[in-house]
DNA sequence: TCATAATTGACAAGTCAATTGTCAAGTGTT
DNA sequence: AACACTTGACAATTGACTTGTCAATTATGA
């Protein structure tokens, strides 16, 4: 079973890894108000991208109603706008304010900090690889 | 930037693996009536630990609350059972009983199917160095 | 073109893994 | 014996989701 094994480990680390990191990011993000919910919906519009909530929801592989709900609070505190979509009345394109681009930029500095630091030990070999072989297996799972 | 790049992305695969590859195990647990934490718990005990809760909740990195939960639940399916700890009468050491192990080793089956297909395009030297690289990172994260 | 199907925002309720806090019983230390 | 820690039980809460439903809007195909 050795050539199960590894593949085990990595299915147990991604998991702990997970919630370290998710922890990690919440006490980063906690002083400016955003959730990592929050946090992963601003990457999609960053720096400049317009997307319905639907569009959103389907790049983020996440229910639309959920979505809905974070791009609705982020709206309400002027870190997202909505424009008129000239192809659906109903749904408007999202897209960053200049509030929430600066917010962003921010949090991206920060986050190279911690990340630069946290990845100090892996070689860019491992790195690579270890990226490559992460997106194989998402990419099975789907 | 290049080299913080895969280590954003290497981030960023794993809250997505994490949620797919739950997604999965849940699916695959639920026709035994146990959940994603329930299986958690199973696997520091199995095949013949002998844990009270604290020291599961140690070794999972979990509050002890919830570790009692999950255990009383198992416990009251028969999965569990508690014997008398004699160095501390409130709190029990806790194993797997034949009907948990038996079912353990049934998921441990199952689960190894599963993997070796999600892995089948992954070559061992990457299983490694991905397993290594994700235990760096949480070693560093702690 | 007109009926029917699909998409969308809003709202509601629920799930799952986990946390924090509190109490009382049990233990260990001085 | 006094005090601080550990533990199980119980309760409330959180965060990131999901599913379901409704009504408005838009797309489609006969």
């Amino acid at each position: 079973m050795q050539d199960v094994d590894d593949a085990y480990q990595i299915i147990w680390l991604t998991r702990r890894l997970f919630r370290a990191l998710a922890q990690k990011s919440d006490d980063s993000l906690q002083d400016l108000g955003i959730s990592v919910a929050d946090r992963a919906v601003m990457e999609f519009l960053h720096p400049d991208e317009t997307l319905s909530v639907p569009e959103i929801a389907e790049r983020y592989q996440v229910s639309r109603q959920h979505v809905q709900v974070t791009v609705n609070s982020l709206s309400d505190a002027g870190i997202l706008v909505a424009k008129v979509n000239p192809r659906h009345k109903r749904s408007p394109l999202i897209s960053l304010t200049e509030k929430g681009k600066k917010m962003f930029r921010r949090i991206k500095i920060r986050d190279t900090k911690v990340i630069k630091k946290l990845f100090s030990n892996v070689p860019e070999k491992d790195r690579r690889i270890t990226q490559k072989t992460l997106a194989t297996l998402l990419a099975e799972l789907n």
